[in-house]
DNA sequence: GGCGGTGCTGGGAACGTTCCCACCCTTGTC
DNA sequence: GACAAGGGTGGGAACGTTCCCAGCACCGCC
């Protein structure tokens, strides 16, 4: 009866009913400009009748603003992103803004083919967690006054914009020195990076070229199914740089043991993610801070999607002088050690020790309780989209790089080593 | 040096370069109509030089299509919705889908607002899971042809829309069966529902008068967080009508035990969500089934965001006859359960059998590892996705309700009872 | 009484694309 | 050779909004 069912209500359509011209009932509606009192009631009257509702396209075509922002993550199911999507989401609406999601499991084409889709979308901003660290070219891009962006969980130091992490070198030492205090020597690290980068800048057809490109200058020390098989020994077609002990991302601060990727240049390889880079980091630092020489001997590099983080921890543990105890860079790489420490029958703190990143609410009901590194998710995800929203306000800035606060949580899962 | 760095190039720019009109270059691009091979390969090329994106907002106005989903899910930190996120992007993105994402904490105000910005924003299509089964004017609304929306997880059968789910009764027949079977009797149900629905059809202004409006026709016996003090025990301003056992989601099937909402004619209270209320349906009949008369002694049903399942579960714990099996209705419930379990010392399965909805990667990890009822989360949300696609499509169309398979999978936790 | 400011209003243009239609030229056929 | 058919092309309109500017009435002031 009131409306008419086929079209959706439009400006000129109100301005009709109220007498007056569109760019009146436009004023009248979006509030701007002068409009006479006894106007404004009329064209706001003859909006409700006809339930007319702003074509938000049409508006953002003019304007120039979709109040959406992307979010470019690794795995919603990912614990740490939930709740960083949460914190995105919660502060986006706060503020009037939508948000489109995308997923990349850490693998580049899919994050490159994202954010053109999301800046096709014309989003006003985009809020990424980048699978690499040096691979940025399409982030460069957009930095350049097309797009603002920040940068979440991982930092990118040559692209010049926003980033808010925590200090995770420091809390993964921190976490580190905890065990060492606890009296542990023999310490692994399990971690994953993301997948090959695809050779060409844009170029995304050559990325299939066999599978031998595997890991070989990456956790080159025997991380296949059956160890001393030799596959995965550093065979690559890199040249097999990886030396024994290589690790995959390597940390630049020149302890010579690393050969990965992250120092040489730009081999090909895992790409390196700069959360995992600097949790190594921390790792090493510690150890070496604790005479330990060999800092690598018990890390472990998989890659996303492609090793599971309980076959490596099965691999640790089947060593000559396993781990006393092992440090997992995130929750979801926690299961997959709990679960190889569980089917080996072993005890958790009493047989091995075992510390991770994310303070997953399971972390809480496990018996014994884990001890985590807790990162505050959702004000991570809150305050890059403060960031964000004020680079878009505001324009060009000079980058910040904003550092939260990361919390050790004691439980019952560190005991001296046997 | 090929492209302008301030305004992008748009299909006029494109067409100059070419040498063409607007018309031939716009075909040339978007691969219709007729355009001469050569005239194709030369637009291409003009196109590629200038780094041209098509304005995506400026096509959609033209054909009325965004290519978007919005998907309104209560949280996106429950592993379950985070997984039928996934599965939701996963199948977007393949189809060519990008997604618009919002979280209502199973706020009946909050969900109305989303649905309303997801359209104002002319989404394609809405994937919703609605946070109650009785209150949908704002989904019918768009069924009207506005904007095609399935349902997820939750089904609400007076919208004549498609709906994805599983078969929750009788999955949570056969879980509390097996039970049952180990020889239980005194078997819990804890669950949740979401908070109260606005009293008005559009009307979210009045929401806020007093706290007093809790759970007074919901579950009714004792659910404060101290027992035995009387908050919370059937005085809400309903006027009392929750009996000592009145639970929130009856049935309906004429127990006459259940006189929460669900039943009546849309009395105020918590609102029913389908999902909830045929897990008690299915807890119920097999309780009857087993010969146990009062079915809702061991029935709790708590506010979303506003009562713990934990307090729920120790307030279980602590009755004089306490029950001997729990049955948590998601995994973040299990969580609560587990907790209230641990904090009493009691040990799973010897002193008290768990079993959950939701595989949860953790359930597989917690000693012992927990038995549950798996449901196809990813696929839940891939189903959604494919419905919606269909009816954007084809258009309207009878509806179709799709009851996905659920898996009971046998672990640890469940023990005769002492 | 003329003049400049001010409040309110309306018309035209713009955003960047696709759709519709008319036109031209070529080709084939009777 | 005239005509129809059809591929290829270009111009105008449309989508629904906001922006810009001109116009009008009114008022106060010199």
């Amino acid at each position: 009866m009131t409306t008419n069912r086929r079209r959706a209500a439009t400006i000129p359509d109100v301005a009709r009913e109220a007498g007056v011209s569109r760019s009146t009932a436009s004023r009248a509606l979006a509030d701007y400009g002068s409009v006479s009192p006894e106007t404004r009631e009329r064209v706001r009257a003859a909006a409700e009748k006809l339930g007319y509702r702003a074509n938000q396209l049409a508006r953002s075509m003019i304007t120039g603003r979709t109040h959406t922002l992307g979010v470019v993550i690794a795995d919603i199911q990912n614990p740490f992103f939930a709740g960083v999507t949460r914190g995105i989401t919660d502060a986006a609406h706060a503020a009037g803004y939508q948000v489109l999601l995308a997923n990349t499991d850490e693998d580049l084409g899919a994050e490159r083919a994202a954010v053109k889709t999301l800046c096709d979308k014309h989003v006003d901003g985009l809020v990424v967690a980048p699978a690499s660290t040096t691979e940025i070219g399409h982030l460069a891009a957009l930095v350049e006054g097309v797009c603002p962006v920040v940068l979440l969980d991982r930092h990118a130091p040559s692209l010049a914009t926003d980033a808010v992490t925590v200090d995770n070198q420091g809390a993964s030492e921190d976490a580190v020195r905890r065990l060492i205090a606890a009296g542990h020597r023999r310490i692994a690290l399990v971690t994953l990076v993301g997948s090959e980068p695809h050779r060409g800048a844009e170029d995304e057809a050559d990325a299939q070229n066999g599978a031998g490109a595997d890991d070989g200058g990456g956790a080159g020390n025997g991380t296949g199914p059956g160890d001393g098989s030799g596959t995965g020994n550093g065979t690559g077609p890199d040249g097999g740089s990886g030396t024994g002990n290589g690790t995959g991302p390597g940390d630049g601060s020149g302890t010579g043991n690393g050969t990965g990727p992250g120092t040489g240049g730009a081999p090909p390889g895992p790409s390196p993610i700069s959360t995992g880079v600097e949790r190594v980091a921390g790792y090493r630092a510690a150890l070496r801070a604790a005479g330990v020489e060999d800092t690598d001997a018990y890390l472990r590099v998989g890659t996303f999607h492609r090793q599971d983080p309980a076959a490596l921890t099965e691999e640790l543990l089947s060593l000559p002088e396993p781990p006393t105890a092992v440090f997992a860079t995130d929750s979801m790489i926690a299961l997959g050690v709990l679960s190889a420490v569980n089917a080996r029958g072993l005890r958790v703190p009493e047989d091995i020790s075992v510390v991770a990143f994310d303070d997953a609410e399971w972390t809480r009901v496990v018996r014994p309780r884990l001890s985590v590194v807790a990162q505050p998710v959702q004000e991570l995800g809150a305050e890059a989209v403060r960031a964000l929203l004020t680079r878009i306000e505001t324009g060009a800035r000079p980058p910040r790089h904003i550092t939260l606060d990361t919390t050790f949580i004691t439980r019952d899962s560190i005991a001296p080593p046997r």
